[in-house]
DNA sequence: TAGATTGTTAATCGATTAACAATC
DNA sequence: TAGATTGTTAATCGATTAACAATC
């Protein structure tokens, strides 16, 4: 019997990108180091799980001091595979693309929208923060001349299945929705939610009667 | 020794509105009838955890048939306080905020701006959406007055935390936050984040070299 | 040194799944 | 009736936490 090398939880790697927000967050008020405690403080999660967490990749910290916050930011990137930026390419060129596109908060955290398709003939050639609309149907050999591997989608919902598979159909690896539907891909392909609604519909259970009048 | 009612897991009520979704899709299709089977190939979620969550609240279904779309829909809406739309106050009439202010996927699903603030006095008074942007410094009595409980926050980074805090002092329940900054708030208030860096970041771990070359 | 905090183990806790009687 | 699918129990699986030796 060898021994069985234990894939991380998904768990684990959705909480590395938190960690990393609350580095940035200490480093920019000028601390050099920190600790599980604190980090836990920020987040409302225990010292313990954010340690168990860690290591999973390694030793990253000194007994009786904690983290440089600077390495292990470093540390963390580089788990998450961002020390360079990723192309994205982006479908959608309606309100919420453009939105997207003139959002500051992608760059410096990993990411640069390199690509924008949309289908309405109106828009192809126009430009978005300097970058032109090309037309969905050279998306592909688009997205394959410029080896992009993720994508946004945000068309209209009707049209979102469609878009993700074409994305499929141009090998692109990782998915983030901003369609209010939800995706079938292959199991190799990533994808991700961005859906404020879920958000708001499951704080409005413990705001209505419901959970204060069935339970505690 | 008394029976002891368990809270339902927030697990639990973080899927019920992804199941909503789900069966907002199925429905749009003119479908009468689903199942926890359909239901799960939708979402990538076993059948037995839908039922088993699902009997948190009742029982829904009819053996041998499935559940009647319509009747679970509405039943998930009340469980989650869904049958009258929520007032909710935006906090920032930037870039985002206005994105946030004409995307169109509130309404319908329980929600509507009800109120805009701002601290630039040179966008007051100005309309968004036919709604006037308010001086944040009318923020406590206009949530007041309006009876508000639920706020989104779209201001930069920097100004987020001391956002939170006038929400809180506010008496706001629950806040849906833009900023890619971790608020700290009281317990007792709610808070939910929008981060598409998060989900991209979670994505490029698979993508990168680090998983495969250490692990499977 | 004394105090603090890590990394890790073992125990606990909680969530998911498999299986099946009930029944439409 | 035969087939399908629910709701629920018990078993399994996995994640979190408590505790502490190691050590800075």
């Amino acid at each position: 019997m060898s021994k069985v090398s234990i894939r991380t939880p998904d768990i684990v790697i959705g909480r590395l990108p938190i960690y990393l927000r609350v580095l940035e967050h200490i480093a920019s008020n000028g601390t050099r180091v920190t600790s599980s405690q604190e980090m836990g403080e920020h987040l409302g999660i225990s010292p313990a799980q954010i340690r168990k967490d860690l290591s999973h990749f390694g030793e990253f910290g000194k007994q009786g001091t904690g983290y440089d916050v600077v390495y292990l930011r470093k540390q963390l990137q580089r788990i998450l595979g961002l020390q360079q930026d990723w192309d994205v390419a982006l479908i959608g060129a309606g309100a919420v693309g453009k939105a997207i596109m003139r959002y500051a908060g992608f760059r410096g955290r990993g990411f640069h929208i390199a690509a924008v398709f949309d289908n309405d003939d109106s828009k192809i050639g126009r430009k978005i923060n300097n970058l032109k609309i090309l037309h969905v149907n050279v998306l592909k050999s688009t997205i394959h001349q410029m080896g992009i591997r993720m994508a946004m989608i945000t068309v209209p919902s009707e049209q979102a299945q469609k878009v993700a598979d074409m994305l499929v159909e141009a090998s692109v690896e990782a998915v983030l929705n901003y369609a209010p539907v939800n995706l079938i891909v292959p199991p190799e392909v990533h994808v991700q939610h961005i859906d404020p609604v879920v958000g708001l519909q499951h704080m409005t259970y413990y705001l209505s009667s419901y959970s204060t009048l069935t339970q505690g």
